[in-house]
DNA sequence: CTTCTAAATGAAAATGATTATCATTATCAT
DNA sequence: ATGATAATGATAATCATTTTCATTTAGAAG
């Protein structure tokens, strides 16, 4: 658990007090291996300390997303995942069967770019790339049954 | 408005009744420059025709992207717009200053996905790319003021 | 042109996610 | 130990979207 350790360390860095419910919903993010719902987070943070309430959740997700410890994760409907966010730029790819979702880099979009701006006259700032797909364990599910 | 014809045509091949509040819709998309919500569309089409309501958009809209005549653009918030589909593959590219929206093709990302296959063992199965910019306006308007 | 029926509509209420309010609690610097 | 105030949680508010249901209407049939 250092790495709890260590987003405690940048929430006082930051002024922020540390209180048990953080400590909760930190461990929560830290230990899942999927993008989690706030209400997800909320009813298996219930089971660790009865106590908790939704809206401290999402104020503590906002705080963590300031911090930039963890990011948004798009869905078709609406709603947004969160998960701990990796160093630098990257991009989602997120199984479709059972949400485990795992992130990538060394996408090279530059020529895409330039092609792009030079078609539309556009001037291209940002890009959102998520992959959808199957993980490894859901292939072999699938194979079996 | 051949392409209000188009559409309608669609639609009754399609079994649906042509009413007002469709025809109304209908051409709110089709005449927009830029993607738009749902209650936007509510508002301009109450110009046209004051009886409309809400829940009429939204059914209208669920039909029209049931027929594969529009398409949703995510937001970072998570309120979808909408805009009038374009055939085939593509992708948007949206104005972060006016919200003009448009479309570009030609995104080969094939051998990203292969890399990335090899790489996390997933199978990539589909994929989400927009793009943020600013359009040729609103650089102008910008280096004016 | 009427008649008929299922599709479509709109008012109102329900739902689900997110945000705002505010009195109470608890962290942590002093 | 104490106090200032950040954080919490219960409650209500807001906003987008969906459901319900009685009424209207498009368009097929006669
Ligand atoms: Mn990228
Ligand atoms: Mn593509
Ligand atoms: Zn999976
Ligand atoms: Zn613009």
């Amino acid at each position: 658990m250092e790495q709890l350790q260590h987003w405690i360390e940048i929430l006082e860095e930051n002024g922020c007090r540390i209180t048990s419910p953080r400590r909760v919903i930190i461990e929560i993010l830290l230990n899942s291996p999927r993008a989690l719902e706030p209400t997800e987070i909320y009813d298996l943070g219930r089971e660790m300390n009865p106590g908790i309430g939704l809206v401290t959740v999402y104020r503590t997700l906002e705080k963590l997303e300031e911090l930039g410890l963890i990011q948004r994760i798009h869905q078709e409907d609406g709603c947004h995942m969160v998960m701990p966010a990796v160093e630098g730029h990257q991009h989602y790819l997120v199984c479709t069967a059972c949400g485990k979702t795992t992130v990538f880099r060394g996408d090279d979009l530059g020529a895409l770019f330039s092609r792009v701006e030079t078609n539309t006259g556009y001037q291209v700032n940002d890009h959102w790339l998520q992959l959808f797909g199957t993980c490894p364990d859901c292939k072999n599910d699938h194979k079996n049954g």
